[in-house]
RNA sequence: GGGCGCAUAACUCAGUGGUAGAGUGCGACCUUCACACGGUCGAAGUCGCAGGUUCAAGCCCUGCUGCGCCCA
C-alpha cells in the first residue's frame, strides 16, 4: 500500500473498509478443531434483541473486544462468542405497544399468531445492535451468533429445566409473590426496585368490636388503606397493656359480612408504630402472609390480575386499586370510622420493567431451589477457580449467595420459553417433560394434555449461555474446547441476574465454573456523576461520537419532541466541557472512542463520560497517522528481519530502551484488567518519548548523509513503529491496522494486524545506560528552553549556548550529541562543550540542571530584572525542598529506623538540591553581566 | 437497619507508606520542512474535615461531613 497520505486522519474513511475487510476474510473465526493453541474464550453479554447501542454497551464491548484481540494477537485460539436475548418482557411489550396503535392487543390475536408477530418483529426490525457492534470494532465470531429462543438453544433450556425437576430442584408452588399489574405477570424478588423516601401518608380508621364481644372500637394504621377489604386478622403486641385485654374478640368488618378476630403477634407488631394495632391481609402483603401462616388465618385476595378490586371486594368490586383506595377511603368516613392521617415516608416496590407499583399476590408459580445450587458457586469463588475483579464485589457475591431465596422463574408472558410442562385435564398430574409436542399424560396415559401457559424468566434461559451457546446438551467439540471460558466481562449490575446464576447453572450442569475470572465495570454516567436517562436528557449516543452530530440532532434524537432548547439546556449542563466545544461533536472515529473508554479505570463504580476526553484521544490518532506519515516519507525502502535492530546512537537505544519498558507496562495492564494502564503506558511512550523525543532526535540523521546513521535511524524508527503499532492494536484497530500495512514489516508477518504477534517486552532492549545518559540531554535541552521561553524569545532567534560540566562522561555525551542540542535549543551555530573551570563566557543567563551549566547568550535579548525575578522564583522553590530534605535527614529517628536505601536516596536528593542551589546562585550573580 | 463505594489541579481521572501525577482547560511565545487535530515553556493542589498509628500518611486506623449504589 503506497497511496499519498492525508495530512490527517479521517476515522470514517478508515474503519468501513477495514471492518469489511477483517469479516471478509474471517480474520474473527474461531476454530473448534484442536490446533495445539490454547483457547481463550469470551462470552459477549447478550444484549436485549430489542437494544440499540448505548454507552454502556460501547465501552463493555469495547474492553471485552480489547481482550479478546489481545489474546488473538498472543496466539490463543479466541473465541468471542456473540449473540442476542429474547428479552422476554421487553420484546413483548414493543410488540404490545405496536398493537395498540393498530387498536388491538395481544389477546385479539392470540397466543400463537402474537409470537408469530413477535418473530417477525425480530427479524425485520430486532437485532440492529449486532451491526453497531461492527461499527466499535468489534471481533466476535459471527458466524457463531446465537439468539436465546434459537431451536437449539430451546433444546437446552428444556434439557436444564427437564433435569433441574428431576432432581427436585424445580417445583410448582402456591406462594405470595410479586406482581407486576400492567404487565399482568409474576415478577422475581430481583426484578422489584425498592424506591426508598417516598411520600406517602399513614391512614388511620376504626374497627368496631362486634357487639357480642362487647362493642367499643379498635383503631389500626395503614399506608394501603384499599386492603383492608382482604383483613382477616387485627394484630396487637402481646404484652401491649392498652390491647392485650381485646385478643381473641373479633371485629365487624365495615363493608364485607365478615367478622374479624384480634390476635396477639409480637412479630408482626411493634407497638410503638402507628397505633401499636395492625390490619393483617394475608395475601397482600409479605409479612401479613407470614403472620397468617403463623395463626391458620384467611387468605383472601381481592384483587384482579390487572390490579382491579375483585368480586371479593364487595361494592368495591370493579375498582382500579388506587380508585379503591379513595373510594374506602370516602366510605370510612361516610361510617364515621375514619381518624385521620398523617404524612409518611415509605419504600414503594416498583416493577423494573413496568414501573408499576408491584402488588404481592397469591398464585401458582414455578420456582428454583437455590440453596444447594449456591453451595457450590459459593465454593468456586472461595477457593479461586473463579476469580472476580475488581476483588470488592466478592463480599457482595457471597452475601448475595448465602442469602438466597428460591426463584420464581415462570412468567405470564407469551414471548419466551414455554414451561415445558403439561397439565392433564383426566387426572391433574403434571408431566415434564423434553418433547416439544404433547405427549401423553405420564400419570393416566390419558391424551388431553394441555402445556403449561407460562414461560420461563429470561434469566433462566441467560443463565446457560455459557455452555448453551456452544451445543450444550450434545458433547461438541466446541464445548469441548471453550468450556470453560476464560473471562466474563460485564457490568456489576447484572452480579445477582445473571453472572451468580450462570456460576450456579455452569456447576450443575458441567460439573465446572462457567468462567476463570469475572470482571466487573462500573457504569457510564454524565460528567455530573448522573446516571445517563432520557429524563435527564443526557444520553449520548456512542455512534453521535464515532460519526459526528450536532447537539440539535443529539438531543431531538434522544428525546423526540421534547422542546428544544430545554432538552439542550439539559444535555449541556450534563456535559460542562461539551458545551465549549461548539455547536456539536466532528467524528471522533472508533479509535478515538476506544482509547477513551478504555483510559478510565474499569473497576471504577462509576465513570464519568467527558467528551473532551474523546477529543483529545482523535488527537492521538492523528498524532500517530502523522508519525507514520513522517516516518514513511525517510524510510528508502528498509527493511526489517524481525530481530530488534542493531543500535549504537544513543536516541535509538533509547526508544528501544523505552519500548521494552512500555511493553512491559502495557501487558501487565492487559493481564491484569488495568486496562487503563494499557492505554496511558501506550499513550506516553508514542506521543512523548517516539514523538517528542525520538523522532525530533533522529532528525539530523533522517535528514543527513551520514549512511550508517542515517539508515540505524530508518531501520530504528520503521522497527519501533510497527512494534508500537501492534502494541496499540487492541485499543485501537483501526488506525493501526491503516497504518501497519504502510509500514515495512518482517517477512513472515500476517496479512492482517489482528493476526499479528502481541509484542512482548523484549521486543524492546533495555538500555540502563542509554536511559541515563537521555535524561542528561533531556534535562539539558530543557533548561536551555526554559530559559529562552521565559525571556519570551521567539524560537526563530538563534543565541549561542555553552554547555560545561566538571563530569568527564557527561561532557563525552554532550560532545557526542551536539548536533541535536543544537537543534533542538536552536542554538546559534553549534553548542561550546567545555569543562567547567575555565573563565566563563560573559553576558549569559545561566540554566539550571543540577549538574551541567547551560549558558545561553541572552544579553541585549533579556531584562535582568525579570532574569533576576526568574531566578529568584525558582530559589524559592529548591529552598523548600532543600529545607524539607535536610529537616529530615537531621531527625535520628529517621536516619536509624527508615530502610538504609531510603535515607540514601534522601541524601542523593539533597545533595541534587544543593547543586542545583548553587546554580542560583551562580545564575544570579550573572546577572550583574547582562 | 446492614453492606459496598467515592471525595486528589478549573474539568475528567491515575496514584504501590518515602518531596503530589496525566490528559483537557488556562497563560505566554511560535505559519521550525510529520502533525495548529501541532511545538516549546509556564502558572495552577490546605489530596473532603478532625483525630490516631508511623522516623515518614493522599495511601493504614477511628470518627465526622457530603455524594452514589446494593441488600433488607
Amino acid at each position: 500500500m503506497t497511496t499519498e497520505m492525508s495530512k490527517a486522519f479521517d476515522p470514517g474513511e478508515v474503519e468501513a473498509r477495514w471492518y469489511a475487510h477483517w469479516e471478509r476474510e474471517g480474520v474473527f473465526d474461531a476454530p473448534d478443531a484442536q490446533t495445539g493453541a490454547p483457547a481463550y474464550c469470551l462470552q459477549m453479554p447478550p444484549p436485549n434483541v430489542t437494544g440499540s447501542l448505548h454507552m454502556g454497551h460501547a465501552m463493555r464491548c469495547t474492553f471485552e473486544d480489547t481482550l479478546v484481540r489481545y489474546h488473538r494477537m498472543s496466539g490463543f485460539d479466541a473465541l468471542f462468542q456473540p449473540g442476542m436475548d429474547h428479552a422476554g418482557i421487553a420484546t413483548q411489550t414493543v410488540v404490545e405497544r405496536q398493537l395498540k396503535r393498530e387498536g388491538l392487543s395481544r389477546h385479539d390475536l392470540g397466543r400463537e399468531e402474537f409470537t408469530a408477530r413477535v418473530w417477525r418483529w425480530r427479524h425485520e426490525s430486532g437485532g440492529r445492535i449486532a451491526l453497531q457492534q461492527r461499527e466499535l470494532g468489534a471481533s466476535p465470531d459471527w458466524k457463531r451468533s446465537v439468539f436465546t429462543m434459537d431451536p437449539g438453544y430451546a433444546a437446552a433450556v428444556r434439557e436444564a429445566f427437564c433435569r433441574l425437576y428431576e432432581e427436585g430442584l424445580i417445583y410448582r408452588a402456591t406462594r405470595l409473590v410479586n406482581w407486576d399489574c400492567e404487565a399482568r405477570t409474576v415478577l422475581s424478588d430481583l426484578e422489584v426496585e425498592n424506591e426508598e423516601g417516598q411520600n406517602g401518608e399513614l391512614y388511620e380508621f376504626a374497627y368496631a368490636i362486634d357487639e357480642a364481644d362487647g362493642g367499643g372500637e379498635i383503631v389500626v394504621a395503614t399506608t394501603r388503606p384499599e386492603t383492608m377489604l382482604g383483613d382477616t386478622a387485627v394484630a396487637v403486641h402481646p404484652d401491649d397493656e392498652r390491647y392485650r385485654h381485646l385478643i381473641g374478640k373479633r371485629l365487624r368488618h365495615p363493608f364485607v359480612d365478615r367478622l374479624v378476630p384480634v390476635i396477639g403477634d409480637a412479630i408482626l407488631v411493634d407497638p410503638k408504630f402507628g397505633t401499636g394495632a395492625v390490619k393483617v391481609t394475608p395475601a397482600h402483603d409479605f409479612n401479613d402472609f407470614a403472620t397468617g401462616k403463623r395463626h391458620g388465618l384467611l387468605e383472601i385476595n381481592i384483587l384482579t390480575l390487572d390490579g382491579k378490586i375483585n368480586e371479593q371486594g364487595g361494592r368495591f368490586a370493579g375498582l382500579d386499586r388506587f380508585e379503591a383506595r379513595k373510594a374506602v377511603k370516602r366510605a370510612l368516613a361516610e361510617l364515621k370510622l375514619a381518624r385521620g392521617s398523617r404524612p409518611h415516608v415509605l419504600t414503594l416496590p416498583r416493577s423494573e420493567r413496568s414501573g408499576t407499583i408491584v402488588e404481592p399476590m397469591i398464585s401458582t408459580q414455578w420456582f428454583v431451589k437455590m440453596a444447594p445450587l449456591a453451595e457450590p458457586a459459593l465454593a468456586a469463588v472461595r477457593d479461586g477457580r473463579t476469580r472476580i475483579l475488581p476483588e470488592e464485589w466478592v463480599k457482595t457475591y457471597e452475601h448475595f449467595l448465602g442469602n438466597i431465596q428460591d426463584w420464581c422463574i415462570s412468567r405470564q408472558l407469551w414471548w419466551g420459553h414455554q414451561v415445558p410442562a403439561f397439565h392433564c385435564a383426566q387426572c391433574s398430574h403434571v408431566t415434564v417433560t423434553r418433547d416439544e409436542r404433547p405427549p401423553r399424560c405420564g400419570g393416566c396415559g390419558g391424551a388431553d394434555v394441555v402445556q403449561d401457559e407460562d414461560v420461563l424468566d429470561t434469566w433462566f434461559s441467560s443463565g446457560l449461555w455459557p455452555f448453551a451457546t456452544l451445543g450444550w446438551p450434545a458433547a461438541t467439540p466446541a464445548l469441548a474446547k471453550y468450556y470453560p471460558g476464560s473471562d466474563l466481562e460485564t457490568g456489576y449490575d447484572i452480579l445477582f441476574f445473571w453472572v451468580a446464576r450462570m456460576m450456579m447453572m455452569g456447576l450443575h450442569f458441567m460439573g465446572e465454573v462457567p468462567f476463570r475470572r469475572v470482571l466487573l465495570s462500573g457504569l457510564i454516567v454524565d460528567e455530573n456523576g448522573d446516571k445517563m436517562s432520557k429524563v435527564k436528557g443526557n444520553v449520548i449516543d456512542p455512534l453521535d461520537l464515532i460519526h459526528g452530530a450536532t447537539f440539535e440532532e443529539m438531543v431531538q434524537r434522544a428525546m423526540p419532541g421534547a422542546p428544544l432548547t430545554e432538552s439542550l439546556t439539559k444535555f449541556k449542563k450534563a456535559y460542562p466541557s461539551a458545551a465549549e466545544m461548539g455547536s456539536g461533536f466532528p467524528a471522533f472515529g472508533t479509535d478515538a472512542l476506544r482509547l477513551t473508554l478504555t483510559s478510565y479505570s474499569p473497576g471504577a463504580k462509576r465513570i464519568a463520560l467527558a467528551p473532551k476526553r474523546v477529543e483529545g484521544y482523535r488527537h492521538f490518532c492523528n498524532k500517530m497517522w502523522n508519525a507514520t506519515r513522517f516516518v514513511s516519507a525517510y524510510l528508502d525502502g528498509v527493511s526489517l528481519d524481525g530481530a530488534v535492530p542493531a543500535a549504537t546512537g544513543l536516541a535509538n537505544r533509547w526508544i528501544l530502551s523505552r519500548l521494552g519498558a512500555a511493553l512491559g507496562e502495557a501487558r501487565a495492564g492487559l493481564d491484569a484488567y488495568r486496562l487503563d494502564d494499557t492505554t496511558s503506558a501506550l499513550y506516553r511512550f508514542f506521543w512523548t518519548d517516539l514523538c517528542d523525543w525520538f523522532l525530533e532526535l533522529s532528525k539530523p540523521a533522517l535528514y543527513g548523509d551520514d549512511g550508517p546513521a542515517r539508515r540505524e535511524t530508518q531501520a530504528v524508527a520503521a522497527y519501533v513503529l510497527e512494534v508500537a503499532l501492534r502494541a496499540l492494536h487492541p485499543l485501537a484497530p483501526f488506525v493501526t491496522e491503516e497504518l501497519w500495512q504502510r509500514l515495512p514489516k518482517p517477512a513472515g508477518r500476517p496479512a492482517t494486524i489482528a493476526k499479528a504477534p502481541y509484542p512482548r517486552p523484549e521486543e524492546g532492549r533495555r538500555d540502563a545506560e542509554a536511559e541515563r545518559e537521555m535524561a542528561i540531554l533531556q534535562e539539558v535541552i530543557g533548561a536551555a528552553r526554559s530559559a529562552r521561553t521565559e525571556h519570551e524569545l521567539s524560537p526563530a532567534v538563534e543565541v549561542p549556548i555553552v554547555l560545561r560540566s566538571a563530569d568527564e562522561r557527561a561532557l563525552s555525551l554532550l560532545s557526542r550529541e551536539r548536533a541535536v542540542i543544537t537543534k533542538l535549543t536552536r542554538a546559534q551555530g553549534e553548542v561550546v562543550v567545555e569543562p567547567a573551570g575555565g573563565p566563563r563566557p560573559r553576558g549569559h543567563v545561566l540554566g539550571v540542571t543540577g549538574g551541567v551549566e547551560v549558558l545561553l547568550g541572552l544579553s541585549g535579548h533579556v531584562d535582568p530584572a525579570k532574569e533576576r525575578e526568574r531566578v529568584t522564583r525558582q530559589q524559592k522553590k529548591v529552598e523548600k525542598d532543600v529545607q524539607l530534605m535536610q529537616k529530615r535527614l537531621s531527625l535520628p529517628s529517621f536516619v536509624e529506623k527508615a530502610p538504609p536505601e531510603v535515607v540514601e536516596q534522601a541524601k542523593a536528593d539533597l545533595a541534587a538540591l544543593l547543586r542545583r542551589q548553587a546554580d542560583l546562585a551562580l545564575a544570579l550573580e550573572l546577572v550583574e553581566e547582562l
